[in-house]
DNA sequence: AATGAATGAGAATTCATTCAT
DNA sequence: GATGAATGAATTCTCATTCAT
């Protein structure tokens, strides 16, 4: 007896969600977001949609963990190439990625915020946080160790804590952003001084 | 005519309340803060809490508003005063402050992220957010600013940014911290780099 | 020891809030009146309104029956002066009293009539209301009778049943005014031909 | 692709909660019905009921709409056939109708009072005793109109107006009759003398 | 007498999750 | 597998009434 649905169907179906879900996220928020929103974007009923997620945590984590992988996939490709200069990867890795507040409001980012400080308690969702967390770590100073082996960067610092405090302004930036409008916060002139800084500690140029 | 209670003893137990929801507030985290949590912590009934206030937001929002209140004073206090050293005052504020997620983690600080990033589709909320980063501000660019007038610091960049810059990466650490546990952050070292780079763009020393 | 307040002075603050009570009623109807409401108007504390009455069903009887005794009063020094005309004074009452709903809408009729329907289940209202019809009928069975035995109106018709049907009638408009405005209810033509039909069941003319 | 139950059963279930519903309010009223009044009744639960109404309005609303409807279409009917006697008609749409108070207390009338004059200060609810008074009278003065058309009735009077006062005495009825007891109303007689009054102005016999 | 703070019962509403079909 | 009706726990908020001072 072969199942009557196509594994690909299913497939397919669980993407649809997601992808639905996703947008609901950025639209309401994480804590604001329903089943119901959830089911309404994606065209699913109840039932089906409890069918491939246990419930709203289970949804939004599969989204989190596929960003996730991608990131992983995009530092193991990056770091395997030739890579010409470090200083424009690093640039192109913060500006690129939704760690930075781009200028559309169609991120995710303020939902992850959400996402990860109302869950400050549960013991889950910690786990979750300190693999975002470690995730970019790694990204961060995989890039800084090896341009500072290559010798474009200086070695006055600790890789480790260059990307902490990269990660630190950044999430710090997305966090502002995402509760003032972006006219409030003179990104552009922050993000110039922050790459200044980031040139002097690096020893860039 | 005269009340059957004294204004003070109102006013007390108003702080009281206060005094209890913060806790809850620290322990539970804005969203998941209930008013039965207020209520027992407080151990006032439930309309005698709604006596005092309208609902959890008019609460938190209340305990914010002292808090900024509290803010502005020492602003003004401190600007009046003699000012020995602005960069020991510039520090002092940035850490002894609770922007600067200090070591002991009874901070509301979380608890204002949560506040501010859920409602950041409110316009209410928005507003209090933008009070919140506009005093923050005001704060910093003037320590800043005076610094500069009086030659303590160069006038290299903007104070404006400057101190933008300082919020992001306090607001990035009490983010971070919130979902970390210290031991993860290694806060310290991040702070000494921070700090070096202030002396940088500052020109101190 | 003489009481600290004088009996006038009770009287007094007595009365003040019956009018402020009056008032509210008519803004807000019976049913969404709250102690809270009266106790603005009259400017009086909680405390203060249940030493005089005992809850807001006491408060609104309170008002109807000093309603009620005007009426009583006004039937006995109508019936007892020399009448030129019964057909006048039968008018006069009918359009001079509430119980027809005048122009102005400041008239305490629709929450009479709220207050008696809702709490028609209540033996306590039910008496209330029992005691109100049999006023009515009282008065324009009185003024009929005597018309009729003055020969003045015809005896084709019992008057208590002619009394009962000017009752329905006028509490039929006192209803339907109370939930259309004016304009959509002609009620200067309804009021004619219910005269003419009065006129000709009297045998007036 | 299919719903677990049949659109029949769900409309059959809408039936029964609105059947049970209408139970309640009659044994209750309007404004003493509770939502746990009408799960109780209807033996549904909470959320059951809310995913059919939205709240205690919108049941009594749908209530009152299909009341209407029936009225409407029995209008349609009624005027459409051949009719011997337009007056018979007229007797029995006010007799036969709930409009009438009819000797049976099981009726939704006193309720409806209660829906229209508790509500008189909401928009909403205006609207709905606008069409409830408009509906009525549309299906009076057609019924008289074809009958002065027929010749059957004289056109002494306006329909319109003949109508409006058929109207106002019927609420009255129901009105008096909601609040006290059959026996203390002699409702035979004033119809009795009513139906005296219609014949006179509608020139019938 | 007067005050108004405090109480708590009760009503409304939402929403995640289950489960019969 | 899919559906969506049904459930009920959890929460918010209101208001009449009491009572210490």
């Amino acid at each position: 007896m072969s199942p009557k649905v196509s594994k690909e169907h299913k497939e397919q179906r669980r993407a649809n969600i997601l992808n639905a879900a996703k947008d609901v996220f950025i639209e309401h928020g994480y804590e604001h977001t329903t089943m119901k929103h959830i089911m309404d974007a994606a065209n699913v009923s109840r039932g089906g949609l409890y069918q491939y997620f246990l419930n709203k945590e289970d949804v939004f984590e599969t989204i989190l963990e596929e960003d996730l992988q991608l990131n992983l996939n995009e530092l193991e490709e990056v770091l395997r190439e030739k890579v010409h200069s470090h200083w424009d990867l690093l640039l192109e890795t913060i500006y690129g990625e939704e760690r930075q507040p781009n200028d559309d409001m169609n991120s995710l980012a303020p939902s992850k915020l959400e996402f990860f400080i109302t869950g400050r308690n549960d013991k889950r969702r910690r786990e979750f946080g300190k693999a975002r967390y470690y995730n970019g770590l790694k990204l961060y100073s995989a890039i800084i160790e090896q341009g500072q082996q290559k010798g474009e960067f200086c070695t006055k610092f600790d890789s480790d804590i260059i990307a902490r405090s990269i990660i630190a302004f950044i999430d710090g930036l997305a966090f502002d952003h995402s509760i003032l409008p972006k006219e409030d916060l003179k990104m552009k002139q922050q993000s110039a001084l922050f790459r200044d800084y980031l040139k002097t500690i690096l020893g860039v140029e």
